[in-house]
DNA sequence: TATTTTTAGTCCATCTAATGAACTTTATGA
DNA sequence: TCATAAAGTTCATTAGATGGACTAAAAATA
């Protein structure tokens, strides 16, 4: 070595640049992984291990064009310029005939009706049913409809992993078909709050009767790698037999369906 | 001039490069505004007046991320990494479940199909439809469709909102279904400039058989506090019930309706 | 089928714009 | 008030983006 020289450090091996579309995508997708509140600056640099000023300066970019929003409270969300170009992109094709077996599985064990649903736009969208053995069946909803997350488990599930500005819009604007009076005095916000409550403790959330008359259901959100969950499972039936001892001893199938489907979708 | 010197150019202004989130958000735009059938290289490079091989590249690092897709017919068309991302964006300001009263209000009161659309690119996007108590109905849209500027009078009615260079080149490239000869000898382009210019003196715009034979529609663009006006609220019903009378007696409504959204959206 | 025309894709010298360490500013909270 | 942490800014360095020129591969035409 030479023992001569400055103190001039050999190579600097500091930068490390790269393809920036892959950089700024790789930062579309840890705010889109992180919290609905929105994400941190601090956060975005180590979860995609990019030097805080160059996300800084990547999250300016991606704002200039309406990819990225930041709130006054800094936080930065993705932004509807997103939304917008969401709508022209082709939907992911999902795996249905990968995912089928899975909820004809836990349709079987439950013999109840299993659905598998995804988020979209302001509802849930729902992909297939498969019916289980069990012959009095709630033919609430069909594959291709799309409803408000109030309407169902499925969309209670999917709701509670977003923030809670779109929970409080969706609370405000519930509308379920329940018969004047039925649910007498009882504090329906409170009782979906709670359900929400439950999938962030539980992993899922089940009830009987809120949604329709006679009618009892239970949800999971499906993991995914990539984003905050956009995919749901449910199961469905009719009250007398989905009690909660019921519903405490499907839970584990439940979560482990999720958990399976949850390697198939991005 | 040097007369001396070689053939060597005084200096290189080939180049532009300039911040490469825009120019990669400019091509996604550009794949977004076109066909749905996908885009040429050589057209998105004319659309965004980025060199080809530049745009060759930013299409592959965007086909990286998933945000284009390449058919063998080697056109590029939006990726479905785009609507996972736009699954998580925010819809950009405008609360649906807030404007669908107001539209089922009009539809109601006119016992015909309401629609709300928002102007997208180069196109009407429909956002959501409101069936009346009416029986007979043309279903010439679906919500979530994106049709020409010239193909309703929604279109009309934001087409009228935008410059006269726009205008020209909707016009010019206009095409809707009708059956051949069914215009005869109408003047098309003279029709349409006077529906937007309806636009201009009533605040909105109607007429029958022009779209489709049978079927009339009246439209009229939702305000906007803070832009150029990109929502558009119609009534499309079978031609024998859409008169000028009806119309002219349903105007107020819908100009009220789409008063009352634009007090809803930014 | 051969020939032309058009478009997709590749190569590479040039040099701009992206990068991150270091620094300043602003917010949070003790 | 001061301390701490995060946001945001600056700037020398240089890696990677750029587009002209070229080649390859389709379409289009004869």
């Amino acid at each position: 070595m030479g023992a001569s020289a400055i103190t001039r450090t050999e190579v600097d091996v500091t930068h490390n640049p790269a393809n920036v579309v892959a950089r700024a995508a790789a930062v579309l997708e840890a705010v889109a992984r992180s919290s609905a509140e929105g994400a941190r600056l601090v956060d975005l640099a180590a979860a995609t291990g990019i030097a805080r000023p160059s996300v800084h300066r990547l999250l300016q970019d991606l704002t200039e064009v309406g990819y990225i929003e930041q709130g006054t409270d800094r936080l930065y969300r993705l932004g509807s310029g997103l939304f917008m170009l969401g709508l022209n992109a082709p939907t992911p094709g999902w795996d249905l005939t990968a995912i089928r077996p899975i909820a004809a599985a836990l349709a079987e064990r439950s013999e109840d009706t299993v659905y598998v649903s995804v988020r979209q736009f302001d509802g849930v969208h729902y992909l297939l049913r498969t019916e289980g053995a069990y012959p009095i069946r709630a033919q609430l909803v069909d594959v291709g409809d799309t409803k408000p997350y109030t309407s169902s488990y499925s969309g209670l599930a999917l709701l509670s992993t977003l923030g809670t500005a779109e929970q409080d819009k969706a609370l405000a604007s519930r509308s379920f078909d329940v018969p004047e009076g039925w649910l007498g005095d009882t504090d329906v916000d409170g009782l979906l709050r709670s359900k929400l409550a439950d999938v962030a403790t539980l992993g899922y959330c089940g009830g009987a009767s809120v949604v329709m008359p006679g009618v009892a259901g239970m949800a999971a959100p499906v993991p995914s790698r990539t984003q905050r969950p956009y995919m749901a499972i449910s199961i469905s039936a009719v009250e007398a037999r989905l009690t909660p001892e019921r519903m405490a001893d499907l839970a584990p199938d439940l979560l482990e369906a999720a958990k399976q489907i949850s390697l198939l979708i991005p």
